[in-house]
DNA sequence: GAGGTGATGTCATCATCTGTCATAGACTCA
DNA sequence: TGAGTCTATGACAGATGATGACATCACCTC
């Protein structure tokens, strides 16, 4: 028998997450969400470098399936299509935790300090996008561009996906795909008066 | 005579931005800010937010020029010219400061909370820009995802214009002008092995 | 010149985050 | 089986960030 339960870390990330959504971001200390973990502050900030970090620090995980997607079809692929499939992946691997999602983004939305460090890690997958379609042999500048392009499309599913709680929501994949070709003419088509 | 100098603010932010570029934004503290504006911490606290909002309270005196261009224009209008129009603008206002663009940046580089709050702005700025071009008469959809590939296009020249510390260095406006129509074709045109 | 105003200082306090050392169960190896 | 090591955690002290309450005093208005 260990001396402590062995799961301070997942506790502590549960516990910090529905007293967020209770009481408000920043109506909530660490003692707060120590306390209901069964630990100590100071075992907090072991787990997580500090009380932003509880929200972000399994995110991660998503970044090697859309470089692995990106670096893995064999012969001349399309870039579209190939950024497709990237964004694809990821979705069908988010789509399972759609409610934890959910709350979590409503969370990051009530505090501008959040949301920048949402935005912050998205531009460091936007990076590192554009960094494997380069070594794909896309022009840097191209890739650049494209990662952007598909990222901004990526964050507008995304956000409808989340605001969506009923129980036949549409997939998010589904709707990525439903939206990327809107993206091939609306530069040259759109006008208005 | 006042009891103190007037211009307690500008002091202040100046101080901030030298100490920050002398020895790191997280290793300077608000007493040594405070200090060097010949104030005490509280005054600090008093004209912003937080330690972050030194760096970014002047910004939002841009947004309205963005939003004026986008609605000022009679007539039909294709939208990618009043894109073009938007942020050339934007860069001809920004184009004076472009050395203390330059360190605000660097520092802002240095670290990853205001890196966020530089994203967060420009998400926000990105929004209001969506909302302009709806008004207009844009589909919502297409505003907003026009709105998106036309920042991520201006974050990146901006990037390129702060990077580049020659004094020859090419106005940020051209840096615009010349990325846009690249814009037009690259969706349909880039194929890679 | 009496009183109001506003920017600032002073003091107290809470929250965030870090450094350091102690503790005790788990593990290893002879 | 017992000594030594490892590791997650607790306990405590302290620096920094941030806010509220109240005092101060030059300036302004009447």
């Amino acid at each position: 028998m260990p001396r402590w339960p062995a799961d301070s870390r997942e506790r502590l990330a549960t516990a910090a997450l529905d007293l967020f959504s209770e009481h408000g971001y920043g109506a909530v200390t660490i003692d707060q969400i120590a306390d209901r973990a069964g630990v100590t502050a100071r075992t907090f900030f072991r787990q997580f470098q500090d009380k932003e970090e509880v929200l972000f620090a399994d995110d991660d995980l998503l970044l090697p399936i859309l470089l692995e997607t990106i670096a893995e079809p064999r012969g001349p692929i399309e870039a579209g299509t190939l950024m497709e499939q990237a964004l694809v992946a990821l979705a069908d691997r988010m789509q399972p935790a759609h409610e934890a999602l959910r709350q979590r983004q409503a969370v990051i939305d009530t505090d501008v300090a959040l949301s920048g460090r949402e935005l912050a890690k998205q531009a460091r997958w936007e990076g590192a996008i554009a960094t494997a379609l380069a070594e794909r042999g896309f022009r840097a500048d191209d890739a650049s561009l494209l990662a952007a392009i598909g990222f901004a499309l990526f964050r507008r599913e995304l956000h409808a996906w989340l605001a969506d709680a009923s129980p036949d929501a549409a997939p998010l994949a589904d709707r990525i795909r439903a939206a990327l070709p809107s993206l091939r003419t609306i530069l040259d088509a759109t006008t208005a008066s």
